[in-house]
DNA sequence: GCCGTTTTCGGCCCGACTGTTTTCAGTCG
């Protein structure tokens, strides 16, 4: 049972109940429960198994919600969600997702007019019943009709770097009418979480007017979804929305935080500002009627007492905490990576010779590569056998001959197999500069079974570094049901690495567990898996992930020069 | 349903926009 299971059936159950109408604080109470769980690094089982006490401690947590952990851990659900879930049928349910209609309006559709699935609902709106309901009307009806058919992609969320690509043109086209003062992207897109559901664009500007007729006439929007003085909702031709705001510039830095967020983070800072006798909204912090501050986010946090803290880690994780102590950490930087130690070839999968990766990392700004191609179990990947891996090293020292300003480690990325052993034999992974440890197959075994493979190579002495640990691909494949508290422990115990790996699908390990990965001391290397010259662009994206996670420059291993990094393997080994 | 240096009850963040309304409820972020 993995977190995310137990945290969503809480969501489920809060979704239910608010159909039923109850109290909104107690739906609260059960999705600020799941989003405690997700969040969770450690395993939930785990502790409601061995220290169902430490429930308690978590935030959020109180005795109903422990004992309700309890029983899904043990029995894989609970009585109650059963019982609501042959009350209301999913379908009711999934009504929820369609944009403008809220629980209220379900409710009634479901106990006043009895329908029971989509297509009922579908029914309905077009034989006109739904417009003749007091609240409801044409324009609701169409909304319904509308809504139904984009139903099958709502509420997917956007990989980081596929969102950020349509926001950063919006925002860079935007940027050049003369009207625009200020302009930023706002929203989980700022804090470059893994996933983003919408973008937000906020602005200052004269002509406010102007700048959402030139955002409605964008090449990127499809169709205005609404339009009033200060804000403005439009869905882009991919299915993504995105949200216009325009503030006075007194405001901005305000509004800024407001729509950066997280929400919980915001809950937070206006707690805060209450507890000082001030109100913090999207146009300012105020004592009563007077502005006290709201141009800058530094002002406002300034205000409250707190240093500016990164968007990145604005998720009330953490931030609190270290800001009160003027301990926040200095994240990691783009321009602090020194080195990339994984990559693929010709010899594999990859579409770029030796040397044209090495020339590629070395323009980037590298000072070192390891060149790790697949072992022999990736078949779909032509990967190498021992004896194809041993030229494919000498092949590595003939370029590396050839190019100076870069070192090239001769590495492998070699499966973890099923049962646990490694694809090549030891004495071959110990004529390896670097290995990289993955696993590809058998990523739906039971938590024991697999979290033993990843303990096996953990406490293999050749391995360097365990790659994208869960496997998971975002949006696409859930990761392995992993002990991650043994794994990192086991990590932690032998001196093995982590990756960030920074493909934009993977970001794996996520931020939840790099950050558990650091306060356990495990040395965290950031690698861009390229299969492509072009491929060695996506390290922002794991140094966005290593950021989210708290990480350092000295918490990343490859910020280090080349001969530090050269002994700090040696040291390891 | 949670929480507490205003503690075991009575709070729980705040505002814009829309549609269906004659002053506001529902939805959304």
């Amino acid at each position: 049972m993995q977190n995310a299971e137990v945290a969503r059936q809480f969501e489920e159950l809060a979704d239910l109940l608010e159909i039923q109408g109850a109290n909104p604080f107690r739906l609260r109470a059960y999705r600020n429960a799941a989003r405690t769980l997700s969040g969770l690094p450690d395993s939930i089982q785990d502790i409601a198994r061995n220290n169902p006490k430490e429930l308690l401690e978590l935030p959020g947590i109180g005795k109903d919600l422990a004992l309700k952990i309890e029983t899904i851990v043990e029995t894989a659900t609970l009585p109650q969600l059963e019982e609501l879930k042959e009350e209301i049928p999913a379908d009711v349910v999934r009504m929820l997702d369609i944009p403008g209609i809220g629980p209220k309006k379900v409710a009634f559709l479901f106990s006043e007019l009895s329908i029971h699935s989509l297509d009922d609902l579908k029914a309905a709106a077009e034989n006109g019943v739904i417009a003749e309901q007091k609240g409801f009307g044409k324009k609701t009806e169409q909304i319904i009709l509308a809504g139904l058919e984009h139903l099958s992609q709502a509420g997917n969320r956007v990989r980081l770097a596929d969102a950020k690509a349509q926001s950063d043109e919006i925002i860079h086209d935007l940027d050049t009418l003369k009207s625009v003062l200020q302009i930023s992207e706002a929203g989980s897109c700022r804090r470059r979480k893994e996933s983003v559901g919408d973008l937000d664009i906020l602005v200052t500007s004269s002509q406010p007017n102007e700048v959402m007729d030139a955002l409605e006439n964008h090449e990127l929007v499809k169709e205005v979804l609404a339009r009033g003085e200060t804000k403005q909702r439009v869905r882009l031709n991919s299915g993504l929305e995105m949200d216009l705001r325009v503030v006075p510039e007194e405001s901005y830095g305000a509004a800024l935080l407001y729509f950066t967020g997280s929400k919980e983070h915001n809950i937070v800072l206006r707690r805060r500002s209450q507890e000082r006798g001030l109100k913090l909204n999207e146009y300012g912090l105020f004592r009563e009627e007077e502005l006290v501050s709201g141009r800058t986010e530094e002002e406002v946090f300034q205000t409250l007492d707190l240093p500016w803290i990164p968007p990145e880690i604005r998720e009330n994780r953490m931030e609190f905490e270290a800001a009160e102590k003027n301990k926040l950490p200095e994240l990691v930087e783009l321009e602090q990576i020194r080195g990339d130690l994984h990559m693929h070839t010709t010899a594999t999968d990859g579409t770029a010779s030796i040397l044209e990766m090495a020339e590629g990392a070395k323009s980037n700004g590298l000072q070192y590569i390891a060149i790790t191609d697949h072992s022999k179990r990736v078949t779909m990947a032509n990967g190498l056998d021992a004896t194809r891996l041993r030229a494919h090293w000498k092949e590595i020292e003939k370029v590396q001959s050839q190019i100076s300003g870069i070192q090239i480690m001769k590495g492998i990325e070699c499966d973890i197999l099923e049962d646990g052993t490694m694809d090549l034999p030891d004495d071959v992974l110990s004529e390896a500069d670097w290995v990289i440890a993955v696993l590809h197959y058998g990523l739906k075994q039971p938590q024991k079974q697999i979290t033993q493979r990843l303990l096996n190579a953990i406490r293999n002495p050749h391995v360097s570094i365990i790659g994208h640990l869960s496997g998971r691909l975002i949006g696409k494949r859930p990761g392995a049901d992993l002990n991650y508290s043994e794994v990192l422990k086991a990590a932690a115990d032998h001196g093995t690495m982590m990756e960030i790996n920074a493909h934009p699908m993977r970001l794996d390990i996520d931020d939840i567990h790099a950050a558990k990965a650091k306060e356990l001391g495990i040395p965290i290397v950031i690698n861009t898996d390229a299969h492509s010259v072009r491929g060695l662009e996506v390290m922002q994206y794991g140094v966005y992930q290593a950021r989210r996670a708290g990480l350092t420059k000295k918490d990343v291993a490859n910020t280090k020069t080349w001969k530090q990094f050269y002994n700090l393997l040696k040291t390891s080994r």
